[in-house]
DNA sequence: CATCACATGACAAACGTTTGCCATTCTTTG
DNA sequence: CAAAGAATGGCAAACGTTTGTCATGTGATG
């Protein structure tokens, strides 16, 4: 039951007849090694069930070739996109990705950048609920890259935003609506103050009235209280933080009776797993969650180990998915 | 934007004027030396925002405080209970968890196993496609808990499929139910082995006839299929291998016209997230997934550090949670 | 007052790698 | 054929810890 003991280097080395040096540049560095050398090498260490242990390897290059991704709500259908994108191409590229989850919390989130520092060549960063000055400070002592967050100085992967609310906002005024209702998160959201300018401006275009309800908690409990406060404003249309609190603002208004899209239009941000397959089927501003994990990986890389200075970033299209939470205004 | 180099030990030990030996023992060994040396240290190591190098410790210790959690399926919501009990589970002992998706292949497991295997100081492998054989082989060389999957000689906990299956075979029976159609997941499953069984076993106490088909995709994708199958074959209740392939079975069955569940009753396994809001709301066996997640972890722990040598087994109680998709016989 | 035990801190050896440097051998070139 | 250079392998130092062992100083005990 206790692990058993592991083939070490030296032990290769022994049974190969060579210095450990030769086997460690079989593995890290071909060319160093004749090439019966290493043949010779590899073989045996393949018999010997021999794996390079990660921590000795960081200790001595200082590279752990692991990154950490943090999301803010691990149960959210929404970051498991973004976790699958980014799990694939650290995959790819062969690296170990820690997983990391914040709970909606900036304290959560600064103790596990901290504790967790040393152990990994970067982080990403989704949804950071961080401080912009304690994001900078994280990316002076790390390689960070942020995912729908951005700040001065710090790489990031955003999603257009400007063009998925203009979308959303042309989409209800296409149906008659006349006026918006937004039901809004958690008031740290970066996210949420770039979805609510962007519908401000779009409704602009369209001479749309637009006000703003919350801070809602962006999930389905949050759904009740931000139903229930639209229907006493007597909103036509109205747009959820993201789609956990759109599908509670659903079931809450399903429960008191109202229809959808009928007397009320509900439309989300993220278009996440489950959002096809409520009841209305929700219209949502999707986002290439998986492209924006995996990019995030990407950039991350780059910054980790080929020592490029210059905080990149990157936009990311949204598109918006028409389904059955839209109708024209009654 | 390059890391800036953090504190080391020896930086402490040097600012402090202590050996580095005194500056180890005050993080890990209080008792080991004087209060107020110790404090003095302590003092100067948050001044330096000194952090133990995990890779150092390891290396020394032979451990890394790191777990690995496998998982068949990252972007199944069911899945994303485990992982989060999980996580909770760890993070609240101190520890780090690494997350792996081995993609319903047993290939891509095993070799996350052996990559991750010097790196961390044990695995949860939730459901495992692994084979017994190497299951056991594993078990070796980590220490290892298992969720949803038993074989001899490994840790394991488990949800209550006997009387999760009596549970649904129970209900459908109580509604008219004469016969039971199985729409089957992966053959590797161990878990959908027992369900079979179960369903099979509680059949025959109401005298019904249960047939199964598949395999099925454990996906939404595996819906149609299965769906068009179970029409053929005239069944009046069908209980799918999990809730992807039920709400992919749900899915079908209204685009073909059939009315759920005036016409078929569906049943899920799971529980997971989507079931409670998609239309009709699904009827499925409820796990303790988060439980089951923290369980397993905490078991690792005894595993790992405490060289309990005895495998253990938990068994973890299943529910019935009806809604919408199961209705009486026509 | 001598002895003993104990508390405390320092020293140094590990842990398993990587890597700079040197020594040897082989190949090339004039 | 000699000299220069390249290819190849070994030695040893480092990476940042932990921990066994030893040396010192303190207080207690006889």
């Amino acid at each position: 039951m206790s692990p058993r003991k592991r083939a070490t280097i030296t032990d290769v080395a022994r049974a190969a007849g060579v210095a450990a040096s030769t086997v460690s540049r079989s593995f890290t560095n071909p060319d160093r090694v004749n090439v019966t050398t290493r043949e010779h090498v590899l073989e045996i260490a393949a018999e010997l069930g021999y794996t390079p242990n990660p921590m000795a390897r960081a200790l001595e290059s200082g590279r752990t070739n692991t990154f950490a991704l943090l999301v803010p709500d691990i149960t959210n259908p929404y970051f498991a996109g973004i976790i699958n994108g980014a799990e694939r191409s650290a995959a790819a590229a062969g690296r170990t990705l820690v997983i990391g989850n914040t709970k909606e919390s900036a304290a959560t989130e600064q103790h596990l950048v901290k504790r967790l520092g040393p152990a990994v060549d970067g982080f990403v960063l989704a949804a950071s609920r961080l401080p912009d000055d304690d994001l900078r400070k994280a990316a002076e002592l790390n390689a960070v890259t942020l995912v729908n967050r951005a700040t001065r100085g710090v790489s990031c992967v955003v999603a257009d935003y400007a063009s998925g609310t203009r979308q959303i906002v042309d989409h209800l005024a296409s149906l008659g609506h006349r006026s918006l209702l937004v039901l809004g998160g958690p008031p740290e959201s970066w996210s949420g103050a770039r979805r609510w300018a962007g519908l401000q401006a779009a409704a602009e275009l369209h001479e749309m009235k637009v006000r703003r309800f919350g801070p809602y908690s962006p999930t389905l409990s949050g759904g009740p209280a931000a139903a229930d406060a639209a229907l006493a404003a007597g909103a036509t249309a109205v747009i959820c933080h993201n789609d956990m609190l759109a599908i509670g603002v659903l079931r809450r208004l399903q429960e008191r009776g109202v229809s959808v899209p009928e007397q009320v239009s509900v439309v989300g941000f993220d278009d996440m797993f489950g959002s096809a397959i409520c009841t209305p089927t929700l219209t949502t501003l999707a986002e290439r969650t998986a492209d924006a994990g995996a990019q995030a990986i990407e950039m991350l890389g780059r910054l980790a180990y080929e020592r490029v200075a210059e905080p990149d970033s990157l936009v990311l299209p949204t598109h918006l998915v028409v389904r059955g939470s839209t109708g024209q205004v009654a």
